[in-house]
DNA sequence: CGCCTAATTGACACCTCTCAAGATATGTGG
DNA sequence: CCACATATCTTGAGAGGTGTCAATTAGGCG
């Protein structure tokens, strides 16, 4: 398992500061909420929640990387992206059915801080501010949710689905003349499990978009030199 | 078109109550939420709102029917479900990024209420406590979003995602001696498109499913005689 | 009864999974 | 530097699922 994790899968990543969540918070709701968290740190490949499971705590990522998953009992796995620091994990199950509905597991060493959830139940119902914050984690979370309906419901074709998650990362490569350079750390196994393909089938795209230049790899670097074809297969308008 | 609509896709239908939305809100907050909604009435079929069409309101659906719906440039189309009364409309897009990303159209003669994007934040920066009543709403519609992806990413076959489309529906059919009860005014072509499948595909799947006496069909009369066998099929552990 | 929509069924092609075999890359120990 | 082990990538062949096209049947409605 290689640790390195240049690329972040998705728009998951969003402001590194972990205090993101709450800004704009009286200070004693801070450091009310401070008095809440529980720290802890963990290695990579650690399991810090899995679906179905109880949702008895909300993580708020501060370093490090996580990877979040859905699992089916037959053993397929899709993965729904990385969470980067800033990120809260499993706020909307924490506050509807109380079971969490993925899994998360770190990627590399991770220092996270965790609210109990009735702590933080309680400590919302008296700080309604508080709420407008959670207000704009979770719609961000539902677009997010649709964004991935989307994407496997409507992109019938396995390389329309590679297409559009290539575009996704290309919006954090650095724009070269050659065209946009990104480092994808992922196996073909793992992009196919981010798109709901086999390996062999990520292999044969990758192959196919090699031979029609649209892009070229070496190592663990990615060249799209041709966005637009890219766009194309992945039907956007 | 049909337009009675006897069944509830998913799980959407929440509270009849349209006040659903905004309870425990005080009596000043409920009196200036009621100035500020514009009241209308539509055909059915009419189209309430377009994916990527700007998000300038959020729809409260006071009575009727409303369908939920993705579609792709390449004319293929995904049903989410259907909104019933009490449902609210369009409230991540409204809290985030501005744009719609479902769209919605009514499949029979409806009454809603509408609330304009900017009074509608405006309102929520100066009653907070309202904010607790969205947190609820976003992260319902969150969990749902990701069943979504769930039955699409991870229920590999047809007969599979079937399968688990009529389990949902099982939940508010009327339960008999012989079986579960449920009335679908869906056409083949529509169950297809709830499921990401073609409408012979549908076709064959339901011959199949009588074939193996899992279900009758009368008219849009279905009778889920043996429950068990759908769950495996859909993979329920 | 005739018309129209929907459902049904068969034929065929394409996509993708699986299985299998080999190639390439990377790391380890001698 | 070499031999070896492990992980990953690559490619081919076959099978199964599903979409599309086409023809026919069934059901609802004027």
């Amino acid at each position: 398992m290689r640790t390195t994790s240049a690329i972040h899968l998705g728009n998951l990543q969003s402001d590194a500061r972990s205090g993101k969540f709450f800004e704009r918070l009286s200070a004693e709701a801070l450091s009310e909420m401070e008095g809440l968290k529980v720290f802890s740190s963990h290695e990579a490949n650690t399991v810090l929640f899995i679906e179905e499971q109880a949702s008895l705590q909300i993580v708020l990522l501060l370093t490090g990387q996580v990877k979040l998953s859905m699992n089916s009992s037959a053993g397929r796995r899709l993965i729904l992206g990385i969470a980067n620091p800033g990120d809260t994990l499993g706020l909307a199950s924490v506050l509807s059915d109380g079971k969490y509905d993925i899994t998360a597991e770190t990627i590399c060493p991770c220092r996270i801080a965790s609210l109990d959830r009735d702590h933080f139940l309680e400590f919302l119902s008296r700080h309604s501010a508080a709420y407008k914050n959670v207000g704009r984690e979770l719609s961000t979370d539902c677009v997010r949710a649709r964004e991935q309906v989307r994407a496997l419901g409507l992109a019938g074709t396995a390389p329309a689905r590679l297409a559009r998650l290539l575009l996704q990362w290309c919006a954090e490569g650095q724009t070269t003349e050659g065209g946009t350079r990104l480092f994808c750390s992922l196996t073909h196994g793992e992009i196919g499990e981010c798109i709901g393909a086999s390996r062999e089938t990520v292999t044969r795209i990758f192959s196919e978009f090699r031979y029609q230049e649209l892009l070229e790899s070496r190592g663990s670097t990615l060249i799209i030199s041709n966005r637009r074809a890219l766009e194309i297969y992945a039907g956007v308008a």
